[in-house]
DNA sequence: TACTGATGATGTGTATGCTGATGATTAGTG
DNA sequence: CACTAATCATCAGCATACACATCATCAGTA
């Protein structure tokens, strides 16, 4: 005899569902508002994330943009060798690379943040003006409480 | 001359980035509670998907757990490798091919349920209960409202 | 100073995810 | 009925993501 069928459960419902179906979301609407720039979420992060501290080194970055030091190599990977970010050798500690744009690195960021704004605004646009700062704000309480939760804990959270 | 630094930026500040660290956190934590059945959130969702409506077809599976058709091969793959997913050829139509789970796949579907639904209590914890019913409903609103901008648009919406 | 443990970066393997292309099949049209 | 459109599944290619292992290097200690 086959098992009982289990309970129908609605995905909708499933909270992890929704989160995920934002992020989906997220991601399409920054790829459309940049697509000039051919960048994707992440390698904006990580371009920032230099800009605003140069000389920062991979394990550092990581931390601050919350994902895991593999997929660093990776993402530095690309935008180096597109000409927009560099890695040296730290000249104190020689197993550490320290990460600083190049100059077309820091004039992409420039003209990518005016798209990526607007791509912030769109994703929470649906929402009335007064529900999105609630949004947000109950956004954050959930990443901030969990964020120990993940492998790549953001340090800044 | 270098281009001008461009503006600090504050990732943690951007919707995207905290819908992303809480799309991180909701996988960490259901692989954490559903450790025993070595399933991820895609494969459960699949599973669950087959199980409320058996003889589905590949691309309504796809739009009705939001990803995309060329996605929906590998996991199927992987299910089937597994023996928990059956993909028999229709009988009225030679293009598609109808899933179906397996008794092994009803029985895991059935097990992990518990584990599931603790996972997503869980995500929810940090905030207060009068809190959590406020942030799903804008998040299904978020969601609900731009649907149709992510390449896998959901069905059930 | 040799040894041990910790640390930073990378490589391997697995699993999403999306774009664009392809092959098989079906449906719709003249 | 031949031709064209559309549809379903798949594949190739690229880019996240994470666990686990490895290598080089450094720090602390006997």
């Amino acid at each position: 005899m086959p098992p009982a069928l289990p309970a129908p459960i609605d995905l909708e419902t499933l909270p992890g569902h929704d989160i995920r179906r934002l992020q989906q979301i997220a991601v399409a609407v920054f790829l459309q508002e940049t697509e000039a720039h051919a960048i994707t979420p992440v390698q904006y992060g990580a371009l920032q994330a230099v800009a605003n501290a140069p000389g920062l080194d991979q394990r550092s970055l990581a931390r601050t943009i919350g994902f895991d030091t593999s997929t660093i190599a990776g993402v530095v990977d690309r935008l180096e060798a597109r000409g927009l970010m560099q890695r040296n050798a730290s000249p104190t500690d020689r197993r550490v690379r320290l990460l600083t744009l190049t100059d077309a690195g820091t004039a992409l960021v420039t003209a990518v943040v005016p798209d990526m704004l607007r791509a912030q605004a769109r994703i929470l646009e649906p929402l009335a003006p007064e529900e999105r700062p609630e949004f947000l704000r109950l956004l954050r309480k959930l990443v901030a409480a969990n964020n120990e939760l993940s492998r790549a804990p953001s340090e800044a959270g």
